[in-house]
RNA sequence: GGGGUCGUAGCUCAAUUGGUUAGAGUACCGGACUGUCGAUCCGGUGGUUGCGGGUUCGAGCCCCGUCGACCUCGCCA
């Protein structure tokens, strides 16, 4: 070793101690006399202190740059009490040098790790071996490796296995976009980089691995978002002879468990389990945001007779008019702001978007002439709303209303401060419906995937009406984002072909696609549930960040670039040859 | 594929709304200084205003295109 201490280690316990530090200089100060020297490393900051007695070092010492590597030898001593930096865990000792080794110069960076500014993030991830000496992104790496730590020591404990699945899979053409990757040896043939290793564990279940589970990397070749990058981490679980149930409560564990080693402190449980069907009325959202109310109220009694033609009209059409009230925000919101709202909630598909400020008994707005004082006073009531209120509403079928007060649910939310960023509220939902109608295609589409178990007293509803029949799915959500996926999967042929009917998918087609699944499943499946949650997505939740790029090592830009490497890049001729792989790019 | 924000010194920003030689802080280079910790003081270097075109007597500013980053709708079973 180099070093015999860490630059975050050193107190007045070591004073007397002669010590070796290695480190990156943070920042130094020179006095022609004396030179200081903040010395980093992933562990903390100490000062050393040089001292012109020792001319050959000093002069050295004088010529040290933001971060250059050295080691440094010398003596532990205490700092006079009123030269002490109580912002530094060190801060009570100084490192007195005897002995300088320039490890290495470095050139000047662009911008430093501790420098208060923050540069632009583009800059930051070109130049990542910098940005990542920063110690809140160090925090991140950190928690990050505890909350892998944990997850690992409890699905141990319980029994898991943590099996690996291949990365150069067959590519299914369902979902998502696959990254391809050419074979060599199979002329034109490709794999697909799994987008999650769904088929793999159910196979593992009728393999008879009962209890299973890995860090496993996904990929998915979508455009990106603040919360979405092309190659991310699920903690991916499976078990075999249990029921729905089982998996929330062993999830439930796994949270409590992660709560208490990387927060400390206590998770009640079991969490809530809310049903779709609840929250898509309450919040507009399949992953609600908990921490705040702001929920959403129906106004369709009051809308249906009232003299407002937008309202009653969508009630006609088989519509919803719904609002949402916000306490004391009547004097809060100018008219201007309100249609900058407007235009808002327009990016989500609403025409337009109707407000009232409450008054003593009666609401003030535009369209408040269209309501008589009867329906006025309704309103109130029905939204329990009080003098100083500002009601929003949304008129729109289902789909929009609910996106578009649920967009402006969680914007009001953060603008008004009604949440603490740090907290964490956890909830399941549950009892998704198995289909959705695609109206421009005239057919049913799965929900979540083919392969959910139907909740067994909706079965004869398949046949029926469909668009009742709920699955065994379920999403863990936090804080607005969807957290965690799982269903309990269909392990017996005659539903699943029922399945496939409904989706259009014929036998051919099924036996084309997913036809290795199906077959091992006539092979003794066992009835088998699973479950995976983001891990990126978990590391950003616990950090209260709302960029998923500061949770990972190496990310990728929106265009799903590497600012550092390069990637994507072409590739040389020969390689594409062979391949047998021609390149054609438009223009 | 659509909508939006941004791009000026190494970095973070400004430039009186189209008007002289594009400024400041910081970083960097040189000098002074023996207890600083955002050190201080003195001096200095540093710019094809992302790139290309256009309008204009005149463009960092207006227009068109393009590249890149970010946010977002669609998309992500």
């Amino acid at each position: 070793m180099l070093r015999t201490h860490t630059c975050g280690e050193l107190r007045t316990s070591h004073i007397g101690q002669s010590v070796t530090l290695c480190g990156w200089v943070d920042t130094y100060r020179d006095f022609g006399g004396l030179v200081f020297i903040d010395l980093r490393d992933r562990y903390g900051m100490t000062q050393v202190v040089f001292n012109p007695s020792l001319a050959e070092m000093h002069a050295v010492a004088r010529s040290l740059r933001n971060e250059d590597v050295i080691r440094v030898t010398g003596e532990v001593v205490a700092r006079p009490a009123d030269m002490q930096n109580l912002k530094l865990s060190t801060g009570e000792i100084d490192l007195k040098g005897r002995q300088l080794e320039v490890l290495n110069k470095s050139k000047t960076p662009p911008f430093f790790p501790t420098q208060a500014e923050l540069p632009n993030e583009e800059l930051r991830l070109k130049y990542r071996f910098v940005d990542l000496r920063r110690p809140a992104v160090q925090q991140a790496m950190i928690l990050r490796h505890n909350l892998s730590k944990a997850t690992r020591d409890y699905f141990d404990e319980n029994g898991f296995l943590e099996i690996e699945t291949p990365m150069l899979g067959r590519s299914t053409p369902e979902g998502a976009r696959d990254y391809l990757v050419p074979s060599r040896v199979h002329e034109g043939c490709f794999y697909a980089l799994p987008q999650s290793p769904q088929i793999y564990k159910q196979i593992l279940m009728v393999a008879g691995y009962d209890r299973y589970f890995q860090l496993a990397k996904c990929f998915r070749d979508e455009d990106l978002r603040a919360d979405r990058q092309p190659e991310f981490t699920q903690i991916d679980v499976e078990m075999a002879f249990v029921q729905q149930d089982d998996i929330l409560g062993t999830i439930d564990g796994l949270m409590a468990r992660l709560v208490k080693k990387l927060r400390g402190t206590e998770l009640k449980l079991p969490l809530p389990r809310l049903t779709h069907r609840e929250v898509m009325e309450r919040f507009g959202s399949d992953k609600p945001d908990l921490r705040f109310g702001l929920e959403l109220t129906d106004l369709g009694e009051i809308a249906s007779v009232c003299d407002f033609g937008v309202f009653k009209s969508t009630i006609e059409s088989g519509g919803r008019v719904r609002g949402i009230r916000v306490p004391g925000a009547a004097e809060k919101y100018s008219r201007k702001q309100i249609d900058d709202l407007t235009e808002f909630v327009k990016q989500y598909g609403a025409r337009g978007l109707a407000f009232f400020r409450v008054k003593d008994g009666e609401l003030d707005s535009p369209i408040a002439k269209f309501f008589s004082p009867d329906h006025q006073k309704a309103i109130i009531a029905k939204l329990d709303a009080r003098p100083g209120d500002l009601i929003f509403c949304v008129a729109d079928s289902f789909k929009v209303s609910s996106a578009a007060l649920n967009a402006l649910r969680l914007r009001l939310g953060k603008e008004l401060n009604l949440f603490d960023p740090q907290e964490l509220k956890i909830a399941w939902v549950v009892d998704f419906p198995m289909f959705q109608w695609n109206d421009e295609e005239k057919r049913w589409d799965a929900e979540h995937h083919p392969f959910c178990q139907p909740v067994e007293e909706d079965i004869p509803f398949l046949d029926s009406d469909p668009g009742k029949v709920r699955a065994q799915s379920y999403d863990l959500v936090c804080n607005g984002y969807e957290a965690a996926s799982g269903s309990v999967r269909i392990h017996d042929s005659t539903v699943q072909q029922k399945i496939f009917n409904l989706l259009g998918i014929t036998n051919d087609e099924a036996e084309a696609r997913f036809g290795f699944l199906l077959e091992a499943l006539r092979y003794g499946a066992p009835p088998h549930a699973g479950v995976a949650l983001g891990l990126d997505r978990w590391v950003m939740l616990f950090l209260a960040s709302d960029n998923i790029r500061d949770v990972i090592a190496f990310p990728k830009t929106q265009k799903a670039g590497d600012m550092l490497t390069g990637a994507p890049a072409e590739v040389d001729p020969k390689q594409l040859r062979d391949l047998h792989i021609k390149v054609d790019v438009p223009r």
